[in-house]
DNA sequence: AGTAGACCAAATGACAGTTTGAGTCGAATA
DNA sequence: TATTCGACTCAAACTGTCATTTGGTCTACT
């Protein structure tokens, strides 16, 4: 039984990693059941049997490249204990793999205006998780006496602008094509708003 | 002479103005040189003797549509006196205006993927004469000895943070065709800016 | 249970013919 | 000389059609 399952996901999680490699090449658009079905050395149809469309398998993909990514935010967030340092760590992580992901998937970049849709529900997804992750970080430091400017109650508006505006610079940057020029101008608009908030 | 650089001035006025409506109306592509031209009761090819074609048409318009817009952001901004105010009422005003141009442009904003460099080269304008009023209101605010935790050098660089992330809030806002619900949050933040800065 | 091959419908791409619309030019008007 | 216009050009956009591709289904085999 369990020996099945395992079988069943590792399969699964193969297509996934292949699929994402063909992502990463040729885009959505360009990558065909075919094409998939044959770097896994399968029938075209086998791959119905474990994804019920091309969509899902994208979504598998991508669910994968979410949390992938999401780890190692959270991983730089944790190396800091203070509230402040966390922030800073969350804030620059976020901006490095922004750059990262944008140069990781070229092709997807240039199709950006054709599946729009898809995109999105990707993206709000990441989103979600991450506005939590601020708003965890901002009541920590709440608690902790750290921030002694804000309220419990401030950190989820907080939060919403913080993810709302990341929102608009992730636009921003598939819609231009790259990361905009703010990194230079982020710390000292951080230690503003920390200055702010402490 | 006055009289006819006058009189050659107004009817480009009148292109102008014509033009702008038909704008709002149908947008950029569905607009033809043949509507404007009907429209002033004017044969099509005279529209080619005061501009050059359709795209300076439509720069012209969009030259009025930022100094107005401009101005009327300026002219809220001007109703107060120090800096702190007048750097909430450009905000307010800002999201505002955002707001009321997605629904003056509703065709603009349909079309928007068809054009987007055109677009890119009018916003630029406009986020130059932004960015310019930003620095002058913290500059001002620094002179005045009303923002002490920053310095004249900041005033720069967080000018040009502000304006990269408005800029990337109206591509949000005409990608997603509504702008984006950060208005509620927009109090709060701006008390911790300022809290930051004073 | 897992795989494959034949099959279908819908999407995609290529192509030819047609229309539209931006921009030019020389002549007419005043 | 300053404006205006009708007639023209030509490239891009649109239309309709056909062949190909491709996502997805079904049946049968092991």
């Amino acid at each position: 039984m369990t020996n099945k399952i395992k079988k069943n996901d590792q399969i699964k999680a193969d297509i996934v990693k292949k699929s994402r490699e063909l992502f990463k090449r040729f885009g959505l658009n360009k990558t065909t059941m075919e094409d998939i079905a044959q770097t896994i050395s399968k029938g075209k149809s086998t791959l119905y049997y474990y994804f019920t469309g091309k969509e899902e398998v994208f979504y598998a993909v991508a669910q994968k490249e979410i949390s992938d990514t999401f780890g190692s935010i959270m991983e730089e967030v944790e190396k800091h204990n203070s509230a402040q340092e966390r922030l800073r760590a969350f804030f620059l992580k976020r901006f490095d793999v922004l750059e990262e992901k944008l140069n990781t998937y070229p092709a997807m970049v240039r199709e950006q205006k054709k599946n729009i849709e898809i995109f999105h529900k990707i993206h709000l997804e990441f989103s979600l998780l991450e506005r939590n992750l601020i708003k965890e970080i901002l009541f920590y430091g709440v608690k902790s006496g750290e921030f002694k400017h804000i309220s419990k109650k401030d950190c989820d508006s907080l939060a919403i602008a913080a993810s709302t505006i990341l929102n608009g610079i992730d636009i921003y940057t598939f819609v231009e094509g790259n990361v905009p020029p703010i990194g230079d101008q982020l710390d000292i608009l951080f230690s503003i708003t920390m200055r702010g908030i402490k």
